[in-house]
DNA sequence: TACGAGAATATGTCAGTACAAAGTCTTGAC
DNA sequence: GTCAAGACTTTGTACTGACATATTCTCGTA
């Protein structure tokens, strides 16, 4: 027997019809009222219910698929997906994660100054001379260190100040001037920490350190980030997701 | 000036109109014929110059900004975007990473037994008492030995051999058998080897292993594989691309 | 009783159309 | 010459309708 769930669609609103609908289907699935293997309404059915057409009720539940929340089979219906391949698909920074997860977060600026770098300039699609904003964090959780973090930054972010990173995240100084970076690419590897590693981090010579390296972009495509991080392994792992559909 | 791409479309074929056109125009973008940043042909000239309606048209350019080839800018068109966003969303295994980058993969199955382990079978949706295939294999790259990997394996699998799995991948296995993971959790980490990872990777103890620990989930979510690996960090990193779009 | 044909059900594909909204460009008034 | 209103282009949203196809279930026949 299929779940109807409830549903309010406001014509006037100016976020579009399927977009209302998605939204209100996942916080049902979320809040589990629908269990994993529940069958759901048949678009159909639900197009008639909520007086919608087929292609805007299909559009929201298509978005859900996406999102891994839900599984269609055609011939059998729409099911509820396994609650463990639902997908979490951001893209966050440590200060932010550590802030979610009841952490307190804090910053230490280590070096802020412009400089050139060919390496750096060629990943951000930039001209190799261009002057880049390099800014090195020291970033600890409920007063411990837990991360060295090397950032630089194009030319458009030479006027973000120390002040500004002492008292949130990157991602959220760049979000307060309308940057939303959208995709990256990450390297993760381990090594022995360099002296100055161990100096701030607190390590011995045998911990190792989890480094990540990253390249971020903007919605339009535009470079807006690059990161050379490394972490304390003790303390800290990285989760990513891995999505063929 | 938008670029018209040849593109011929087969309505006898079963597959989709706009898969076909997606695939063509997915082809043109990587052959270079279209160089990012260049106008592409509107949705409406297009449908007009193949025939088909805008939804299909529409739905084929869709299919290539969510891989993040295209981008389109409302009342502004659509232009091919930066190669570096391009998303390579693959769920690959390392033997496959392996063979495609030229190495000599080779693969010594340490241990192949029947285990219960509730900790791996909570993560695989498996009843605690559920029996394991659990493989241990040591895995080789150009005669140099380069990661363990320790996958446990629902009891559907119990009947692979420890032959099959030193001739091939555990993923190409396991794709013969028609099962295909689309999905992974993955969590990396690192730390100091344990005796016996140090004695198999000819690792000196200040080095450090890469760990991932992966659960893999099929189309429908199953939970087909868990995975324990660790890597020698001085040879290995692991890439992963982040998009929240 | 076993089994195959076909009905029932649900999603997948495709067409055609209409209007809304965002961004750019042109044109005309001051 | 400047600037704002409006035309134009292009993508975004929404509806209607039709047929294809995969899967399951039921029912009638051998």
């Amino acid at each position: 027997m299929a779940i109807q769930v409830g549903v309010s669609i406001d014509r006037s609103s100016p976020v579009p019809l399927y977009h209302q609908l998605a939204e209100q289907l996942s916080t049902a699935i979320a809040s589990g009222m629908l269990q994993p293997g529940d069958p759901f309404e048949n678009e159909i059915a639900l197009a008639e219910r909520l007086s919608l057409s087929r292609p805007t009720v299909r559009r929201a539940i298509q978005e859900l698929v996406n999102q891994g929340l839900l599984l269609r089979r055609r011939g059998l219906g729409t099911t509820v997906a396994n609650r463990k391949v639902h997908r979490r698909a951001e893209l966050t920074s440590l200060y932010d994660d550590l802030k979610r997860d009841g952490g307190r977060p804090a910053t230490t600026v280590l070096k802020h100054e412009l400089v050139r770098d060919e390496r750096v300039a060629t990943a951000l699609d930039l001209p190799a001379d261009a002057e880049l904003l390099s800014i090195i964090r020291l970033r600890l959780s409920d007063e411990r260190p837990l991360a060295i973090l090397h950032n630089w930054l194009p030319p458009v972010y030479n006027d973000i100040t120390r002040e500004a990173l002492e008292g949130e995240g990157l991602y959220a100084v760049m979000r307060d001037r309308g940057v939303r970076p959208v995709v990256a690419h990450q390297t993760i590897g381990a090594r022995t920490p360099t002296p100055a590693e161990r100096r701030h981090l607190g390590l011995k010579p045998s911990e190792p350190v989890l480094t990540m390296t990253r390249v971020a972009f903007d919605a339009v495509g535009n470079a807006v980030e690059y990161g050379d991080h490394s972490y304390r392994a003790q303390d800290y792992s990285i989760e990513v997701m891995v999505d063929k559909r």
